[in-house]
DNA sequence: CACATCTTGAACTGATTAGTTCAAGATGGG
DNA sequence: CCCATCTTGAACTAATCAGTTCAAGATGTG
């Protein structure tokens, strides 16, 4: 079997990257990702790079895609703020309760092992965390709150959307995340409320 | 040197505790152990037990430490259920604003890593975020909240100091974290009031 | 002083790690 | 039909991993 490509370089990133997502990158080896991909350890050297480049590679795969529907959720938020907000937090829930994902989040769990991370993938890391900052305050500011509110919001929308990360790989039931989430939103519906 | 003990356990118990806590389980190796504690390998073995044991040992020293403290911020949540929250984060922001002890928390780390680590330790981890939610269940019972209000905060008190880890893990500012807390403390406020 | 006790460093085992190389084989294009 | 292209499996290197053993040395006790 040869002559043109024979695998799909789309499923063969997935896998490796679900297999990163689920396990973190310490507790994975190329063994790991070689099963994992159904590529042989030289294939994976040869098209995907080395274990590095790969993890980094799977990151900005996951950033781009959770990003995107990051922002889908969030393009109403100029009009209707807390049903962007409440969005928000379910393309998170909605993840974390897909059987076919691993619980938590790829970047959260990414960012609680910066410490031993190269430099490269730590920068990464950062990057993406920045950038969901970014989205939630540019989301928060179109809609109707102050800037030092959409500021304040931003961070504690972002802080409590990883925390889900972390409960659920602990084994919470969607209810407990749901309390976790509810009480974020009344609390923005109070800030948006006391607006008008 | 020898005929008696040679070194102390607490401080040989705090380095390792440390170490696990700065890398994680996967991302510390015997000879890191023996690089913190100052202990050699076969003194490790013989005196703190295997990886596993160690680990074990330095979730339990890691609970105990700071749910002492978690409990005495709690103790005047009867009276005052809004400062004993906020004294309850307090101890999380402290933790992470000390220069001596690593970011984040080590719970919230081993949580993380749940699917990789062993079922006895896994159970541990799950053991002490169950201890850490009845903790503050107790506490804002005892306050003035409903018993369903008291659930839900419980929940998303417990969530929002673990994102706390991940935040500060990433390099966040003292400010950003506060205004994680601050939203919720506001909340938490603005529930108070209501029952007024 | 002498003996029992404990620590220590070093070495070793067997497994696993990431990374790399290469000959053999299968395939498609010309 | 044949050759260039690509994949594959296997093997190899050098490093690291956890775990274990043990002789040598230092110490406190009797």
């Amino acid at each position: 079997m040869a002559g043109k490509k024979q695998f799909d370089m789309d499923t063969a990133l997935d896998a490796a990257m679900i297999q990163f997502w689920r396990a973190g990158y310490a507790d994975t080896s190329l063994d790991d990702l070689s099963r994992a991909t159904g590529l042989n350890r030289s294939s994976i050297y040869s098209s995907l790079g080395d274990k590095d480049t790969l993890f980094l590679r799977c990151l900005d795969r996951y950033a781009a895609r959770y990003g995107e529907k990051y922002d889908a959720a969030l393009s109403c938020a100029a009009s209707e703020p807390l049903t962007a907000v409440r969005a928000f937090f379910d393309v998170t829930l909605g993840r974390i309760a897909d059987p076919e994902l691993p619980d938590g989040c790829l970047v959260a769990q990414s960012a609680m092992a910066i410490p031993v991370l190269s430099p490269s993938v730590a920068a990464h890391v950062e990057k993406a965390l920045g950038f969901q900052r970014l989205r939630l305050r540019a989301a928060l500011k179109a809609g109707r709150l102050t800037d030092q509110d959409a500021e304040v919001f931003a961070e504690h929308v972002a802080a409590v959307n990883q925390s889900l990360a972390v409960m659920s790989r602990a084994g919470a039931s969607p209810a407990q995340l749901q309390a976790v989430v509810g009480v974020t939103v009344n609390a923005l519906s109070q800030a948006l409320r006391t607006r008008d």
